[in-house]
RNA sequence: GGGCGCGUAGCUCAGCUGGUUAGAGCGCACGGUUCACAUCCGUGAGGUCAUGGGUUCGAGUCCCUUCGCGCCCA
C-alpha cells in the first residue's frame, strides 16, 4: 500500500505544487453554486470575499501573506460549510508605483524621458511591464495556498473595470458630486502630480524655527516679530495674523506691513486661531501653501499667491528668486533678509515634515486645478452604515476610528497629473469652452457638436476604481448573475492601515452607486512586525521574506505561524523561531497519520466485534474532541481565528498523539479492541484534519487522501463511504451537544493521566533509568475498579512491570522502603530499593501536605464567605468537590506520616 | 492638542461574555536508540498578570489614577 511509502518526514516540496494544480485544475475553487449555469439554486447561500487587490507588478510581502492566509482560511471554513463560496481575485495597477517603476526601467534601458517617449509608447511599455510581472505575484498568491477562482481574476485597468470606473465618474458628475477648480492640493514635485492627504505622512524631523521682522509700512520702523518654519513661503504672503487679545499687537491690527525683499503690502489681521505662546505670537498667512492658512485666506478672502511651479520651483511671483529651487530659495532669501536687517535670529524646533509615502519627498502644498469629489453627502451615508449596524467592523475598536474619520472628511482630490491609469473621461472644447462628460470616448462636444475637443490629460486616483472593487468585480455596472447573486460581498479583510484609503471609500462608492452596502463585516489584521516589534525595512535588513520562508519551512508553517499569532487588529511579531516551531507541528501531522494508516492496515475483517465496546481512552479523547469542535466553531463566529487554531494544535498534539495513540499502540494489540480503536484513530485524525484544513491546507489535503484511501481498503470503509473525493470539498465537522457522559469520562481519564505524571516524575526525580520497568502497587479504594480496569495502559505509560503491579482496595499498613505517591483517593506505593531516603520523602509529604491543606484553608474560607451564597450553584460545586478532593488527599498523606 | 491600543514566565505572545492551583512556543536545566515522529519523547525550574485605588462573593479580565511604549488624526 501506498502508506509504506510515506517518508518519514512531511516534504511540502513535493506536495504543495501538486496539490495547488490538482485544486486549481479539479476546479475547486470554483463556488459550488454558481448562478451562470443551468443547475444554479437560488437558495444557497454565497460567501464573498474580494481580495485587496495587491499592486499587478508588485512582489509579495508579509502583508499579502497575512492577508491571503486569513482570507483563505475564512473562504475553506465557509466551503466547508456548505456556502457557495468565492473569493475573487485581482490586482490593482498602482498608477504612481507603476509609472515610476517604467519610467525609470526606461530610463536605464532606453535612456528616454517620459516626454521623449511620449504618452502612447509609453503606456505600450506600462502594458508589458504589467503582462510580464502580473503572473508573479499571482503566481505567489498561489503559493500561499490562495483558493480564489481565478477563472474571475480580475484588473483595475480592464475593461469591465475600466466601464466601471467610467459609469462611476459620470454619475458622479451628473448629480453634481464631481468638481474641477484651483484648490490647495498635496504636491509631489517630484513626481509632479497631486496626491491625496491620505498619501501624505507627517513626520517628526529636527527643523529651524526662523524669527525675523515684518516691518510696517511707512517709516516708523516699527515691526511684527514673525517666525516660520518655511521661510520660503514668506514670498507667497498675503497678511499677518495676531490674537485679537494680544496686546503686544492690538496696535497693528488694520495696518499694513512689507513682504521682506519684495515689499508687497499686506494687512495685520486678528484671530483667534492664532496662538498666542507658539514662536512669536504672531503669524505670517500663505494661502497658497498651507492648509491652515488657506482657510483663514479663505475666512478674510486674502488673496492667494502661488510661488512655486510644478517643479517647485520659484515663479514669477517670487521676484528676483524666480527660477530659484524651494531650498535654495529658502537660503537665499535668508541671507538676503540677513543683509537687509530683517533676520532676529533661528532657533532648533522639531515639527512635521508632510513626506510623500511613496518616495519620501517633502510635499509642497500648492494651488492646483484638479477634479475633486465632494464627500459629505457620500460620507455620509457611510457613515451612517456602521452607525446603524449594517457593517460592523471587526475588532469593534476601529469603529470610533472609523467614525472619527468619516466625520471630518475633505473632499477628495481624484485626478493625477500621470498616464498609468484611468484617463478623466471629460473632453473640454476649444470651440465653445465647455466640457464633455462621457462613458464612451467622445468624438465631439456634446455642446456645439465641434470635433475640436480634447479629453482631460489627467488620470484618476487608483483608489477612485479600487473603490469599486467589490462590485465592479463581479460585473456592474452590467446586472450580471455573479452580481445580483454574490454582491453584497460577505468579508472584507484587510490591514487596518488601509481602513480609509480603501474600505471607507468601498463603502461609499457601493452606497452611492450601488445603493447597497458592498460587505456586512470588516475583519481588520494589523501589521507584521520583526520578532522584536520592530518594523521591517531593508535598511535595518530585519525583512522576513515570506518566499524564502515557504522555501525553508513550507507553507503550512507560514500560514499557521501568522494565522494563530494574531489576534484580530492588533499588530504581529513573526519569528523564524515560530514558523519552524510550526513546520515542527505540520511533521508530527504527518507522523501521527502516518501511524495511524499503518494502525489502519492492520484490522482484519473479522476484527470487528459483536458488540461495540469503548474504552475509557476512546470516549475521552471523542468527548475531547467534540469539545474542540465546539469551541472552533464559537471561536470561528467570534472572529478568534489564533485562539481556535492554537486549540486544535493541543488537541492534536497534546491528546490525540501524546496520549492517545500511546494507548492506541496497546488496545491494538488486542483482538478485544483492534477494530474500535482503529475507528477512533481513523475518526479523530479525519475530523481533526478537517478542523486543520483551512489553517494549513496542503499537508492536510495529503494526509486525508491517504486517510480517505486507507479507510477505503480497509474493513472500516463505510467510514469514508460518503466521504468527498478531497479535503477541500469535505464537509466542516458538525458541532454535537454533548450526550452527557462526556465529563465523567473525562475525569476518569484525567486520573489515570495525573497517576501516570506522578510515577514518570518520581522516576525522573529518582533517576530510575527510562527504560528499567518497576514494581508497584496501587490502593486504589473507591476507584479500585478503575485502576484495574486501566492497569495495562498505567502500567505501560508510567513503565511498570506488569508482574510486580498489584491493584487493591485497601492495605493493612504501608508498605516498607517505599515511596508514597497520592492522586486524589489513590495511593500508589513504589518500592525503589535503595534510593529511597525516608527523612527526603518526609519532607516531600509534608510539603505536598502543606500544599494540600492550604487550598483546604482557602477553599473553607471561601465557602464559608458570601460566596457560597451569591455565587452560581454550579461554581460553588466545584469548589465543594475541590475542598473534598483536597480532604481526602490530605488525609492520605497524613496517614503515611 | 484629540482619539485608540498595549504593558502577563528570560524572549515572543494566548487568555471568549469576570468563576479551578494564570497557559503555549522558543530558550534554559536534567534524562532518553520506547517498533509514527530527534522536525522527537519524558521530567523540571521560571510569573506579587506595569503601578495605586475602586466595583464585586470573586478581577489578568470591568472602572478610575500614575508610569512606560506604540499607532492614528490634527
Amino acid at each position: 500500500m501506498s502508506k509504506k511509502e510515506l517518508p518519514k518526514a512531511y516534504n511540502f516540496k513535493d506536495t504543495e505544487e501538486r496539490i495547488y494544480k490538482m485544486w486549481e485544475e479539479g476546479g475547486y475553487f470554483r463556488p459550488s453554486n454558481d448562478p451562470n449555469k443551468p443547475d444554479f439554486d437560488p437558495n444557497v447561500k454565497p460567501f464573498t470575499i474580494s481580495i485587496p487587490p495587491p499592486n499587478v507588478t508588485g512582489e509579495l510581502h508579509l502583508g499579502h501573506a497575512m492577508f491571503v492566509s486569513m482570507e483563505d482560511l475564512m473562504i475553506r471554513y465557509h466551503r466547508m460549510k456548505g456556502y457557495s463560496a468565492l473569493w475573487v481575485p485581482g490586482t490593482d495597477h498602482a498608477g504612481i508605483a507603476t509609472q515610476l517603476m517604467v519610467s525609470r526601467h526606461l530610463m536605464k534601458t532606453e535612456e528616454v524621458t517620459l516626454e521623449e517617449i511620449g504618452r502612447e509608447k509609453f503606456l505600450e511599455h506600462a502594458w508589458k511591464w504589467k503582462e510580464q510581472y502580473h503572473g508573479r505575484i499571482t503566481g505567489q498568491i498561489r503559493r500561499l495556498g490562495a483558493s480564489c477562482d481565478w477563472e474571475r481574476e480580475r484588473f483595475t485597468l480592464d475593461d469591465g473595470l475600466s466601464k466601471a470606473v467610467r459609469e462611476a465618474f459620470v454619475r458622479l458628475h451628473e448629480k453634481g458630486l464631481i468638481y474641477r477648480g484651483p484648490r490647495l492640493i498635496n504636491w509631489s514635485p517630484g513626481l509632479k502630480t497631486a496626491v491625496s492627504d491620505l498619501e501624505v505622512e507627517y513626520h517628526v524631523e529636527e527643523g529651524k524655527l526662523y524669527y525675523f521682522k515684518y516691518m510696517l509700512a511707512g517709516d516708523s520702523g516699527d515691526f511684527i516679530p514673525v517666525a516660520t518654519t518655511r521661510p520660503e513661503t514668506i514670498l507667497g504672503d498675503t497678511a499677518v495674523a495676531v490674537h485679537p487679545e494680544d496686546e503686544r499687537y492690538q496696535k497693528f491690527v488694520g495696518k499694513k506691513v512689507l513682504v521682506p525683499m519684495l515689499g508687497r503690502e499686506i494687512p495685520v489681521i486678528a484671530d483667534e486661531y492664532v496662538e498666542r505662546e507658539f514662536g512669536t505670537g504672531a503669524l505670517k498667512i500663505t494661502p497658497a501653501h498651507d492648509p491652515n492658512d488657506y482657510q483663514i485666506g479663505e475666512k478674510y478672502n486674502l488673496p492667494l499667491i502661488s510661488i512655486l511651479d510644478k517643479d517647485a520651483k520659484v515663479n514669477e511671483n517670487g521676484g528676483q528668486y524666480e527660477g530659484m529651487d524651494r531650498f535654495d530659495a529658502r537660503k537665499k532669501l535668508w541671507d538676503d533678509m540677513r543683509e537687509a536687517g530683517l533676520v532676529i535670529k533661528e532657533e532648533n524646533h522639531t515639527h512635521q515634515v508632510p513626506r510623500s509615502q511613496r518616495g519620501g519627498e517633502i510635499i509642497e502644498p500648492m494651488i492646483s486645478t484638479q477634479w475633486f469629489v465632494k464627500m459629505e453627502s457620500i460620507g455620509e451615508k457611510a457613515l451612517n452604515a456602521v452607525k446603524n449596524g449594517e457593517i460592523t467592523i471587526v475588532p469593534d475598536y476601529f469603529t470610533k476610528t472609523y467614525y472619527n474619520w468619516m466625520e471630518n472628511l475633505q473632499d477628495w482630490c481624484i485626478s493625477r497629473q500621470l498616464w498609468w491609469g484611468h484617463r478623466i473621461p471629460v473632453w473640454y472644447c476649444a470651440d465653445c469652452n465647455e466640457i464633455t462628460v462621457s462613458r464612451e470616448d467622445a468624438t465631439k462636444c456634446a455642446h456645439c457638436a465641434s470635433a475640436n475637443i480634447k479629453q482631460d490629460e489627467d488620470v484618476l486616483d487608483t483608489w477612485f476604481s479600487s473603490g469599486l472593487w467589490t462590485f465592479s468585480t463581479l460585473g456592474w455596472p452590467e446586472k450580471t448573475p455573479d452580481f445580483e447573486y454574490f454582491h453584497p460581498t460577505s468579508i472584507m479583510e484587510t490591514g487596518a492601515d488601509i481602513l480609509f484609503f480603501w474600505v471607507a471609500r468601498m463603502i461609499m462608492s457601493s452606497l452611492e452607486f450601488v445603493g447597497e452596502i458592498p460587505f456586512h463585516t470588516i475583519y481588520l489584521h494589523g501589521l507584521i512586525f520583526d520578532e522584536h516589534g520592530k518594523k521591517m525595512s531593508k535598511t535595518k535588513g530585519n525583512v522576513i521574506d515570506p518566499l524564502i520562508v515557504m522555501d525553508d519551512l513550507g507553507t503550512d508553517a507560514l500560514r499557521f505561524t501568522l494565522l494563530v499569532g494574531s489576534t484580530p487588529g492588533k499588530n504581529s511579531n513573526l519569528s523564524l523561531k515560530k514558523v519552524e516551531a510550526n513546520r515542527n507541528f505540520a511533521n508530527k501531522i504527518w507522523n501521527a497519520s502516518r501511524f495511524v494508516f499503518s494502525m489502519i492496515d492492520t484490522v482484519q475483517a473479522d476484527d470487528k466485534p459483536d458488540t461495540v465496546k469503548w474504552t475509557l481512552a476512546d470516549s475521552w479523547i471523542w468527548a475531547r474532541l467534540q469539545n474542540l469542535v465546539r469551541s472552533v466553531e464559537r471561536l470561528f463566529a467570534g472572529y478568534q481565528y489564533g485562539e481556535a487554531g492554537r486549540q486544535i494544535y493541543d488537541f492534536f498534539w497534546g491528546d490525540f498523539a501524546d496520549w492517545y495513540l500511546e494507548i492506541a499502540k496497546l488496545q491494538m494489540q488486542d483482538d478485544e479492541t483492534r477494530y474500535t480503536t482503529a475507528e477512533t484513530l481513523a475518526r479523530v485524525l479525519d475530523i481533526t484534519l478537517r478542523l486543520l484544513h483551512p489553517f494549513t491546507p496542503f499537508v492536510t489535503e495529503e494526509l486525508w487522501g491517504h486517510l480517505r484511501q486507507t479507510i477505503l481498503g480497509s474493513p472500516l470503509s463505510a467510514l469514508a463511504e460518503d466521504w468527498a473525493d478531497v479535503l477541500i470539498s469535505a464537509s466542516w465537522p458538525k458541532d454535537r451537544d454533548p450526550e452527557g457522559w462526556e465529563d465523567g469520562k473525562i475525569a476518569e481519564f484525567e486520573l489515570i493521566q495525573e497517576m501516570v505524571r506522578v510515577i514518570r516524575n518520581l522516576r525522573s526525580e529518582k533517576g530510575v533509568a527510562p527504560g528499567k520497568r518497576i514494581a508497584a502497587t496501587f490502593v486504589g479504594g473507591e476507584e479500585t475498579p478503575l485502576v484495574r480496569e486501566q492497569a495495562q495502559i498505567l502500567g505501560a505509560m508510567a513503565r511498570i512491570d506488569e508482574g510486580q503491579m498489584s491493584i487493591v482496595e485497601s492495605i493493612p499498613e504501608k508498605p516498607e522502603g517505599s515511596v508514597a505517591l497520592v492522586v486524589g483517593s489513590i495511593e500508589i506505593y513504589i518500592p525503589l530499593e535503595g534510593m529511597v531516603d525516608l527523612a527526603k520523602e518526609r519532607e516531600r509529604l509534608e510539603s505536598e501536605l502543606k500544599d494540600a491543606e492550604s487550598h483546604i484553608a482557602r477553599l473553607e474560607k471561601m465557602l464559608n464567605s458570601p460566596f457560597a451564597q451569591k455565587a452560581p450553584p454550579a461554581v460553588v460545586d466545584k469548589e465543594r468537590e475541590k475542598l473534598a478532593g483536597y480532604k481526602e488527599t490530605a488525609e492520605k498523606i497524613k496517614a503515611q506520616l
